[in-house]
Parts: C-alpha cells; structure tokens; sequence
RNA sequence: UCCCCGGUAGCUCAGUCGGUAGAGCAGGCGGCUGUUAACCGCCUUGUCGAUGGUUCGAGUCCGUCCCGGGGAGCCA
C-alpha cells in the first residue's frame, strides 16, 4: 500500500531539535542488517552525507522481500525518534516500508569499498556514493557562489555562443559542428566546400567565450561567463577532459593587477563559501579523500597570494639547485614540473606568474612597454596546477594587428573583434577559470573524471 | 601522440622457477545480536583482456591489438 504523507528530505530530518510523528522518508537502501527482533536499514536521500537509520519490526512484510537490499529505493513511514544508541542523533521508527524500486544481489554498487576507476565504469550509479554525492553538492553549492559573487559586484551574466565559427584563437583543436555527409561531402575543386554547410561556413564548438565576452565588457563594463567549452585535443591526464565548464570574466576599465585581484577574491569566497556551507561533505573529503584538506582551505581563505614575474621564476628555478627533468631558461614554457616547485615548495600555496615572454601567449594580450613580454597571468596552487589564466587584453588596435600578423592570426574572420578596438576601445582584462580544476582543487580529488558527473575524454563519451 | 605500469571470481587482490586457480569482501543457507561497512559457521562463483606464437605443458615467456591508470606534450 503506497504511503499518502508527504516525503520529507533526511537533511531536514536529521537537522530537527524536535521529534516528530507522521513522518515520510524516501531514498536508497545503503545496508540493511537483519535482526530475529529488529532490523535495521540505512537510507540515503542525496540531501546530504549522512543517512538515517531506519528500525523495523522484522515483521513488516516488506523486509522478506528478496529486493530489499543494498541499493534498493524504499519509502518508509514512522516516527522520528531520538536514537537509542551510539552514533546517530535521530532515528526513524518505521510502521510501514514500502519498496519502490528493488536491487537484488547483482547490484554493482556494494556496501565496500570500490575504486575510482571502477565507479568511473559505473557512472550511471556512482552518484549514489558517498563521494559523489558529496561531489556533486559541491560543485552545485560552488556554481551557486559564483553567480552569488559576480552578482554581487555588479557583473552582467553572458551567454557567449555554443557553436562558433571563429577556430582562430588558438585555444585548442576545435570540434566540428557540421551537417554535411561525412561519406559524401559536397566539394569544391576536391576540398570539403564549407558553404554548403549549415551555417554556410566552418564552425565547431567554442573552445572559450573570451573573444565574444570582450564585445560583451566593451558595452555592459563588468561581465562573466559560465558554460561548457569543449577541446578535441588527444590529451589524456588526470587533469584535461574534452568538454569541461569555464568562467570567464571580463573587466572594462582593468589592467593585470586588477584582474589578480579579482581571481584572488573569487578564489578566496569560493573556498570560504565552501566551508560555510558545505561542512559535512568537507568534513567527508578531509577523512576520505585528502588529509589536512580542511586546513588547507582555512589556511587558504586567509592567505595573501604570492605573485612572481617569469622573469623572477625563472631566476628562482635557476637558483633552485634543482635538477629538474626540462631545463630552465627565459623564454622557454615553464614545465608542470616548474610551476610544481614554484608553487609547492617555493610559495606553498597560491602563486600569480605574470609578464611571460610575448612569443609563449595569445595574440589578444597585452604587449608590455618592454616589448618582449605581455601581461599575462596565470594562477598557479599546489596539487592542480594552472587553475587559472589570465591576461589583460590588446586594446590598442595598431599593436593588436602587429601581434596577429606576427602569430599567423588572419584578421578576416576576426574582423569583428578588431572592430571592437577601431570604435570606443579601453583597457581591460579578464581571465579564465576551469570550473572542474577549481573542484579538483576544493574536494582534493585527483582526477577531473572524478569531479563531472558524465566525464568526457578520447576515447570515452559514455553515459 | 609519446614513455611507464596494469588487466586473474560481482568487487579488492595474491598466484614462487612455466607444472593445470586462491584469499578477503559481496552473495546463499544457518546461528546470534539495539545494530553501526555488525559478528560466527558452512557453501556457491573463473572465456586468467583479445589474438597469434614458443613449449610436452602458458595466468606466468614473446609478438600484435583492445581497455584502464600514471607521467609528458597541449591547456583550464
């Protein structure tokens, strides 16, 4: 018989100063422990971590019932009593279960331990774990804060095109977005003819929103951006996947030191916003995933971030005494090996690199007084890497074409974000954030497949 | 794309010198218990990633391929 009163979420439950009759609970069988006199269930609603415990007559029928196992989805009506025992708060005494959906013994989710590469295999399932539950809290709580913290300081809300047609940035191997017959192509002197095609020319899926985004700056004065990007670069680590989610602000009116201090306090709330809201799926990744990450993100949300030249890091890798696999010189890319000692062991924490030589960046940033370098930033932190990029922008139209012509950058299909600098154009800066790095580096997981709920990378685009 | 490591029961893994497959967990049965990834006893489970080769004999050695992980490059 179905249960007619209300469902009620285990959050709300278990955060009671009350008890409380009448009530309803719903969600997924965790284990269950059977009893000559009692049972016992544990059940999971996704509301938060913890689940509650649910005791039964083992006289309710629904307890024979060979589904009711790990895994299944049961309603349960009762009383929310304090519980008698050690090692929870509230428990719900059960006078109805009802099974909704069974799970019999062949569930691939069992009550142990599995590995991340298995879950993976499971994605399907794996959001009814405890550590992607708590992910994907995370990254829902983390996505709120963003647009809380551009919305608080004023920032107009961009949406930057999906499909695009400008593969000229430079920014990685672009996706084709195309209608044609791949077996069968209309051509034009034996070359794919583009025209035919739906848009009429060569498109593909954005790569970043940054170009559009600067339109966007250069009418509204503060903006973001915040969506899928996608990459159709073979990259295969633990920190690239082929679709990912980026935020992209753009400040008019803003030179380097500005946009630093933007992605210092953006950086900065996400991680206090994250311990004041997320405390117990915290609590779950500092005993779980990385010891001492509590106290990383404290030390974190507190800290000044360092800021170093290329120039100075390089000095400093010079004169590290290390031997380090790729050698050091100005001029060349800093190695992940590089920017894992500068930010490890030099600064051990946050650290901006600023000012890289011209040659190693973008066309569309800023060329210094020096000529040589540009102002560029990235932001580097320990574990992760480079979870932020930056750069004040080109606004001097003249230099802006010295500089495409000098990357190979062809101004035909950009002739619209030239235009942005022959009309009404002002110093600005902006930045992207890789939102997935961002949650790498919150929860301390290891692997961005870990930290998207449906991860896409070569070779895998299932579920 | 390159380099390294791995693929054995549903899951986590062991498997010696090449000699014919093993443990824990999960599952089943029984017991016990206001339990806490409960516990105790008994029991079931295999295309050893695929394929070709060497050998009297291959999970084990060799070739090729597939898949996963780590690192590199590229980048967020």
């Amino acid at each position: 018989m179905p249960i007619a009163i209300p469902r009620s979420r285990i959050r709300d439950l278990l955060a009671r100063s009350e008890p409380l009759a009448g009530v309803c609970a719903k969600g997924w069988v965790r284990t269950v422990r059977r009893g000559k006199e009692v049972a016992f269930l544990e059940l999971n609603d996704g509301s938060c971590l913890a689940s509650l415990q649910v005791v039964a007559e083992p006289s309710l029928a629904a307890l024979a019932d060979p589904g009711l196992g790990t895994g299944a989805c049961v309603g349960v009506s009762g009383e929310l009593v304090p519980s008698p025992a050690a090692g929870q708060r509230w428990e719900l005494r059960a006078s109805a279960i009802e099974l909704l959906g069974g799970a019999d013994e062949t569930y691939p989710l069992q009550k142990k331990r599995h590995t991340l590469e298995y879950l993976r295999s499971i994605a399907h399932l794996r959001p009814r774990a405890n550590t992607f539950g708590a992910l994907f809290r995370l990254r829902s709580a983390l996505a709120f804060a963003t647009h809380r913290f551009y919305r608080e300081r004023g920032f107009v809300y961009v949406h930057t095109p999906i499909i695009t047609a400008s593969d000229c940035e430079g920014a990685g191997e672009l996706f084709r977005v195309t209608t044609l017959d791949p077996q069968q192509p209309p051509l034009e002197k034996g070359k794919v003819d583009w025209r035919e095609d739906f848009f009429a020319e060569k498109t593909g899926l954005t790569v970043s929103g940054q170009l559009e985004g600067e339109l966007c700056a250069l009418a509204l004065g503060d903006i973001y951006t915040f969506g899928p990007t996608f990459r159709a670069e073979n990259s295969n680590t633990s920190r690239h996947a082929a679709e990912f989610w980026m935020i992209e602000p753009e400040m008019a009116f803003a030179d380097l030191q500005d946009d630093c201090r933007l992605a210092e306090d953006f950086l900065r709330y996400l991680v206090t916003f994250a311990l004041d809201e997320c405390g117990d799926d915290l609590v779950f990744f500092n005993e779980r995933v990385e010891p001492g990450l509590i106290a990383r993100l404290e030390a974190l949300a507190k800290a000044e971030f360092s800021t170093m030249t290329y120039s100075e890091a390089v000095t400093r890798l010079e004169q590290s005494g290390k031997a380090f696999q790729f050698p050091v010189a100005w001029g060349g890319d800093l190695q992940s090996e590089h920017e894992r000692y500068l930010t490890e062991e030099v600064v051990k924490g946050p650290l901006f690199v600023t000012d890289y030589p011209a040659d190693l960046k973008a066309f569309y940033m800023r060329l210094n007084d020096d000529r040589k370098t540009v102002a560029a930033m990235d932001l580097l932190v320990p574990r992760v890497g480079e979870i932020i990029g930056g750069s004040q922008r080109e606004e001097r139209l003249d230099v802006l074409r010295e500089r495409m012509a000098v990357k190979g950058v062809a101004e035909e299909g950009l002739w619209w974000y030239l235009d942005s600098r022959r009309w009404g154009s002002c110093p600005h800066a902006g930045f992207g954030l890789g939102f997935e790095r961002l949650l790498m580096y919150i929860s301390g997981m290891e692997n961005i497949r870990d930290v998207i709920p449906f991860p896409r990378t070569p070779g895998s685009a299932k579920f």
